[in-house]
DNA sequence: CCTAATAAGTTGCCATGACAATAGTTGGAG
DNA sequence: CTCCAACTATTGTCATGGCAACTTATTAGG
């Protein structure tokens, strides 16, 4: 279907791409914010946190690094390099997986679940103070069931 | 661009986390759909694109480098860079300031506007693809009305 | 005025991430 | 079986962005 040719690509719904363009650059500020607390309380990036945070939700703190990668959004390469540096900090430890020698398994170490039990409240302290304080109940529902909507339209 | 979920959290707020970490999965999957769109129809990277939208906007196509590095969440070095690198394509130049000899303009030129008004387009379709044709009238509004909030909250 | 403090941009240097090519592994088709 | 296509992860190389130092210009204080 092409509703969206000709008039509609020129003045396509202003309401709309105001609420995108207010979307990303409030989304991109913020994540400016978060690295920086998380850096100067923890001196942890949020990377670094994220991966953190998957490895914590999995169980036995272990995922493939296929699996890590989608959920990090971040490309193969580059999670190999983030493991790395994060192998060197004691953080994370490399196992080879025995059911496909292809594989690796990232596994957490005792100083990661340490290190991200340290992060975690000040993170979410962050995101209390400088994102969801300034929503009501409302406000909250409103988001989630509208990216709900947006994410599987998108099929992700 | 880096997205990041934070944390599932155990406070008091479940459902105020869980709308954060919807909102970063989308935005983060969104922006490298909408990069990839624009780079294989017009070559142009995001970040460059963002540079024209702002400078369109502007009286005389034209803004000082320090409002340009705030509207694109940039550092100042990093616009710089991004700018340097318009100018060796020929989308915009630099002018000196008059009133303030240490300031610079980036001013488009008119292969910039050209550029633009073929990028618009094709990024606004995108933007409808797969953001705004799953929201209704009333999402929109929820939207913009809570990032606003958001970013009036932080000052941003 | 003249000097110190501040501001605007740029540059050096480094960290991070992407893309393409590579090595090792698996599994299926003939 | 064997060979080849597909898959997992890593590596080489390069582009981009940040921080801190620096240059040049402006402003404030005495």
């Amino acid at each position: 279907m092409e509703w969206y040719t000709g008039a509609m690509s020129t003045t396509a719904e202003p309401e709309h791409m105001e609420a995108w363009e207010a979307v990303i650059r409030t989304v991109g500020s913020l994540l400016k914010t978060f690295e920086g607390e998380l850096q100067d309380a923890v001196g942890l990036p949020l990377p670094w946190y994220d991966v953190l945070i998957q490895l914590s939700a999995a169980t036995d703190g272990r995922l493939r690094m296929q699996a890590l990668a989608e959920s990090v959004v971040l490309s193969r390469s580059g999670l190999t390099r983030l493991i790395d540096r994060m192998v060197k900090a004691d953080l994370v430890e490399r196992e080879h997986c025995a059911e496909d020698r292809r594989g690796y398994y990232a596994v957490l170490t005792e100083e990661g679940r340490r290190a991200f039990l340290v992060a975690k409240p000040i993170h979410e302290r962050g995101i209390h103070e400088h994102f969801t304080r300034h929503l009501d109940q409302d406000d909250a529902r409103a988001l989630l069931a509208a990216f709900t909507k947006v994410r599987k339209g998108n099929r992700l």
